[in-house]
Order: C-alpha cells, then structure tokens, then sequence
RNA sequence: GGGGGUGUAGCGAAGUUGGUUAUCGCGCCGGCCUGUCAAGCCGGAGAUCGCGGGUUCGAUCCCCGUCACUCCCGCCA
C-alpha cells in the first residue's frame, strides 16, 4: 500500500480550504469516540486539525477510526468542511474547519505513554529526559528548539554578512587545565597520553588571528567538567568570535548589531542600538553582582556615613577595621514579618555576610517611641531591628537614602565583597519574591573595567580573573607588578536579566607583556611552555592585536524563550547531576576497550 | 565537597499527630453514547508508598544510610 503522502500540515487548513481534499499526517493528539460520530486531533508541529469520522462512514473506517490511540502516527485523507456555526472552535487557529475522513492509514502504533503529550503535563525530569523524543514532541519544546534554530540562523546570517569567516577548530585537543576540569580522551595510538576536550577554543581562534582570519567565529561545543547548574551543562554551545586590530569598542559594535539581529528575527522586539556601559566597581556597589538584573531598581546604598557616632558596636567596628556597609531600601515592605527577614538573612549568610540587620522606617507622630529614641522632629523615625541607634538621625538618614514611611531597610556590613555580594543577593532574592521585573522584557549591559588579578587566599598567590591572555588596561602596564590587585584588564561582560550573558577581553599580543603576567601569577617560563608552548610559538611570528568575545547560545535562547534552565533550549541535556537517562551515559565500558587504551581502573574508594 | 526541597499506580498530585480496605484527576482495559474539542456516563485493572537498615506489637509516616530529580554555596581561567 502506498503511504499517503501529506499535502498541508496540521495546522495549516483554514475556512477558505473547505471543500479540498487533502491528506495530513501526524499523530493522533486526543480521541472522542462518540460511538456514531468520532472525532480525534491531528497534531504535528505546525498545530492540530479536528478529523471527524461520520456516523455514514463506511463501516471499515469506522473501525479503524475506533481502534486510533494517542500518539499512533497516521494519514489521513478527507475533504475539508467548514463546521456548522455552533462548533466553531476559536480556541484553535484550525477551529472554523474539521476534515472530514475519507480514509486512514495507520503508518505506526504506540504504546500506553509514560507522561502525556501536552502542556499541561509536568512530568519530572529523569522521565522527560529518559523520553526526551516524546517531551520534543509537546509544543511548548517544539517551539524552543525551533527558536534555537531561529537563533543560529540568525547569527550566522550577521556575522558572515560582517566578513566573519566560521571557522571549526578541533575537538579534541591538548590539556592546558587552568581554570576547570578537562574531560579527557585516552589516546589508543599513544597509550598513557590524552587529549582534552576544550573548555573553549580560546588558543585556537587567537592562532586564527595570527594566521590572518581577521574576523573568525564558531558556534562551538564546549566541555567543562565541574558540577551543573541551571544555566550550566558539561557541554555547552558558545558563539565564538575573535577580530584583529580592533578595541573593545569594536568588539561591542558586533555583538550589539549580532543581538540586534537574533532578537529581530527570532522574537520580533527590537533592542536598544547600543548597550548600556557599567563599570565592574559600580555594577558591584549599585547592585551587589558583577551580573545585575537591570529590570528593576532596588539599588544598593552606602551606609558608612550614618555609622560613626551611632553606638552600634558591630558596624563600627567593621568600619574602623575597613570594611563598608551596604543598605538596601525596600520600598513599602515594613510590613515584612521577622520569619521573611530570616530568611532574607539566609540568603545572605549563604554569601558569607554574619547576619542581616534589618529596621522599618515608620512615621514619627504619635508613635510611642519617639521620646525615648529622641526623634522629637515628628518627621520619621526607624522601628525595630537596630532602629533605635539610628533613629535619632531618622530624618537625616531617610532624606539620604530616599526612604519613607513604611520602607523596610536591609544591611550588611562587612568586608566590601562580601557586604555587596551578599546584598546583592538578597536584591535579586526580593525581585523574584516581590516580581519586580517585567516578563517579557531585555535589560542589556556591558560590564567593564574588571579587575585583571584576583588573589587566591588558598594558594597565596595572584591568578588571573579571566584568561592569562588578557590585556591590562594602558595605564597600569608600567607599575602592574606594584599592586596587581588595582590593575584593570581590557576585559568585558556582556550581562542581561541577571545572567552572564557573554565574557570576552582584547588580548596580549606582545610577548614581553605576556612574560610579565606570567610572572604575577606565578608560573615559571618552563611551565608557560609547557602549556601554551604553541600559543607562544606563533606570536613570535607577527601576531595582530585582537580581542573577542563569547555569548553563550544556551543562556541567550534560554532568555529569550523565558525560560530559567538551559535544560529546557537543548535538545538532549544531561540531568543537573551530569545523567544521560535516555542512552544511560556515562557507563561502564567493556574491558577490551580499556586494555586498549592502556587504561586500567582504580579499586573504588571507601 | 556542603546545605535546602522533592520522591506515594504509567503520569500529576492528596494523605497518614505511627493502626489493619492508601485517596483523587489524567492515562490504560471493557461497555454505553450522533457534534465533541481536557467529550460524557457505567464498570474494571493497576502501588513492594525511591531503595536498604533501624526503632516499634505495628512504619508510607519517626531515625540512620543510600540513590535519583531540583535549587543554592563551593567549583565554573
């Protein structure tokens, strides 16, 4: 029997079809057997389409129609008809027709399914991912993946039409472990060697410069063996670019023009031409991450001038010994209960801070404490919490930090990175519990001006806090080796809703310059050349000036598809805890396999 | 590596201050039904309450361990 091939998908047939014969296929979506009249849905990606079997049906098809189950992949062949004024069916863009069957071809049949086909189904995730072809096929995934596609589409279209020339560098390749774990692959041919999976193709798309590409990208894989996240996998997709003889400035132009471009296209919402421009110092001070949520205000406010004098030990004495405290004005919140403001201090315990002080900014008149706090202004006073040692400036304060009545103020006082990080993270805390930014809605930023070293307390020594490779901004070259905490790098984030959306930097092209960082960070020439020896080899032979950057394809689509997992724009994810439950990975491997390799395994720990 | 939440029928959930037939919706099986569209009505099957151990006369419930999912810290140049 001839398969009948489709002439429109399922949800392609409107009212000016009626009367057509044409054949659909898909799977059956939803039956109604009304034991004379039958109805199902036929559903493929495009939408769903009513067929109707008639009570006047020949017999046979009838009884094919009643032997139709979810999911079983069929053909039909009808005539299209509009449906009688009071079955129109507005809830589906298919609704004002139904296809009159005039023959079935079951193609194939399913079995009773593990979850059901539709949104409403929220099946855990070992179940979606163990049937993860059946969770494709709901509309909500289709639709994802398809906008994934859209994406892709839409930045190869840009960055060619820019000159860039998509380059694919190596899988595997050689370890030069630095910042995360490798995956490595065992080397049959050289048993006891390896190959690593790269963390990205940084050195490659730098040599890539030195071979004259001067504007390279690759939607490339990356591998990194740390523990997932939400919006992080063991592999991800990064949109890879590098440029030569350009400045960050140039390096923006591209990716706010690429952005411009994917959103356009994929989602119809136009971006802003430009993108903002924070500074990593002031990102931290105004909203205590270096990867704000710009969606909503909420700003982080100093509080150091209020502390001296005031009689309250524990932030005085955080700012004698050179700390700094952070204060956060929740408009309209007094109403806060003391198990809300708890749990806000978990928050911020979880990033180090000692506790969370907390007081309410209340109306001074007729409130009982005004006396004895000294507040006889009959302006504000602050309520509660460690409100009395500062009430007495109430007015002052207020004024200062742009608080009134009935706003609840949370601080932090501490060390500046904890006192900001942990504030900051009670500020993303209240604009997910107080919605306070709008679905729907893209808040792009470049952060800036990063610092170039971080100290390591643990090793006591100085590494860097992107790649080695980074360029130090003009003016600290000559003294960097004085103070390499105050160095600032030519290196740049590109943020959006409180996610790191890219990191990218302008490069060391001068040898000289890159013995120097070398040394900060303390390797020695001998180690530099075991790792990068080949990266160092071809700047020795005219390498441009260049500098690039990286969006994350998985976080970005995420974003735009609402979402807050990449789990849900990749195709086939790992589980958080790095599972493959549908083709059960990783897995033991065969003996033979390991003796080839020259591997042999380690008796399991304790 | 550490902390929080979750795990009850194929799926999603309820429940038990520790008590003998563990509940509901969807799905599945059988029957009825001429217009439904989350069809409806009647009947039925289906659960070692994640797994292992402990406490107890008795554990799905309490305790310990473990596995899985998930969120967070660490980690992620």
């Amino acid at each position: 029997m001839e398969q009948m091939k489709r002439t429109h998908a399922c949800g392609a047939l409107r009212a000016s079809d009626a009367g057509q014969t044409v054949t659909l296929n898909g799977w059956v979506h939803r039956t109604r057997d009304h034991g004379g009249v039958a109805f199902f849905n036929l559903r493929d990606h495009s939408g769903i389409t009513q067929v109707v079997v008639d009570q006047d049906a020949p017999s046979e098809l009838q009884e094919v129609a009643g032997g139709l189950h979810m999911e079983y992949c069929v053909a039909v062949e009808g005539t299209v008809r509009k449906r009688p004024d009071a079955m129109v069916n507005s809830d589906m863009a298919t609704g004002e027709i139904e296809l009159a069957a005039t023959r079935i071809d079951v193609l194939s049949t399913c079995e009773p399914l593990p979850f059901m086909i539709d949104e409403r189904s929220d099946a855990r995730d070992d179940l979606r991912f163990k049937y993860r072809y059946l969770d494709l096929r709901t509309a909500a995934m289709q639709r994802k993946i398809r906008l994934r596609s859209e994406v892709m589409q839409a930045v190869r279209e840009y960055l060619t039409g820019q000159n860039f020339v998509e380059v694919e560098t190596p899988t595997m390749i050689k370890s030069t472990p630095e910042g995360a774990r490798d995956f490595l692959v065992p080397s049959r041919l050289h048993p006891g060697t390896f190959y690593a999976m790269p963390q990205s193709p940084q050195l490659y798309k730098q040599i890539l410069m030195v071979s004259g590409f001067d504007r390279y990208f690759q939607l490339a894989h990356c591998f990194r063996d740390e523990d997932a996240r939400g919006d992080r996998q063991l592999e991800h997709t990064q949109i890879d670019l590098e440029m030569s003889f350009v400045s960050k400035d140039d390096v923006f132009e591209v990716v706010e023009g690429m952005m411009g471009n994917v959103f356009r296209r994929a989602l119809g919402v136009e971006l802003p031409a430009t993108f903002e421009r924070l500074p990593y110092d002031e990102a931290m001070n105004r909203f205590g991450s270096d990867k704000p949520d710009l969606r909503f205000d909420l700003e982080l406010q100093d509080f150091v001038p209020f502390v001296e004098g005031s009689g309250f030990g524990v932030f005085e004495g955080v700012v004698s010994s050179g700390g700094t405290v952070k204060v956060l004005v929740v408009p309209g919140q007094a109403d806060y209960s003391r198990k809300q403001i708890t749990e806000l201090e978990d928050v911020a315990k979880t990033y180090g801070a000692k506790g969370l002080a907390w007081t309410k900014v209340r109306a001074a008149d007729g409130d009982a404490n005004a006396e004895e706090t000294g507040d006889a202004s009959g302006g504000l006073t602050l309520d509660g919490g460690i409100g009395k040692f500062f009430a007495p400036r109430a007015d002052e304060i207020a004024a200062a930090l742009g608080a009134g009545d009935g706003d609840l103020l949370l601080f932090v006082a501490d060390g500046w990175k904890v006192a900001t990080t942990a504030l900051g993270a009670v500020r993303s805390r209240l604009g997910r519990d107080l919605e306070l930014a709008e679905p729907g809605t893209f808040r792009f930023a470049w952060i800036v001006d990063f610092p170039l070293f971080e100290y390591n307390e643990d090793e006591g020594r100085w590494e860097a806090a992107h790649h080695m490779f980074t360029m130090p901004q003009e003016q600290y070259i000559e003294t960097m080796e004085d103070d390499p905490g105050a160095v600032k790098g030519d290196l740049y984030d590109l943020v959006c809703n409180g996610y790191e959306l890219a990191s990218g930097s302008i490069r060391i092209h001068d040898p000289a310059l890159q013995s120097r960082i070398f040394r900060i960070v303390g390797f020695d020439e001998e180690e530099a050349q075991r790792r990068f020896g080949f990266l160092l080899e071809a700047f020795k032979y005219g390498p441009p000036p260049h500098g690039g950057i990286a969006p994350g394809l998985d976080r970005l689509v995420m974003i735009m598809a609402g979402e807050d997992s990449i789990r849900e724009v990749i195709a086939f994810p790992k589980t958080a805890n790095g599972l493959s439950p549908m083709d059960d990975s990783p897995s033991p491997v065969d003996p033979k396999q390991l003796e080839e390799l020259g591997l042999r395994l380690a008796p399991k720990k304790e």
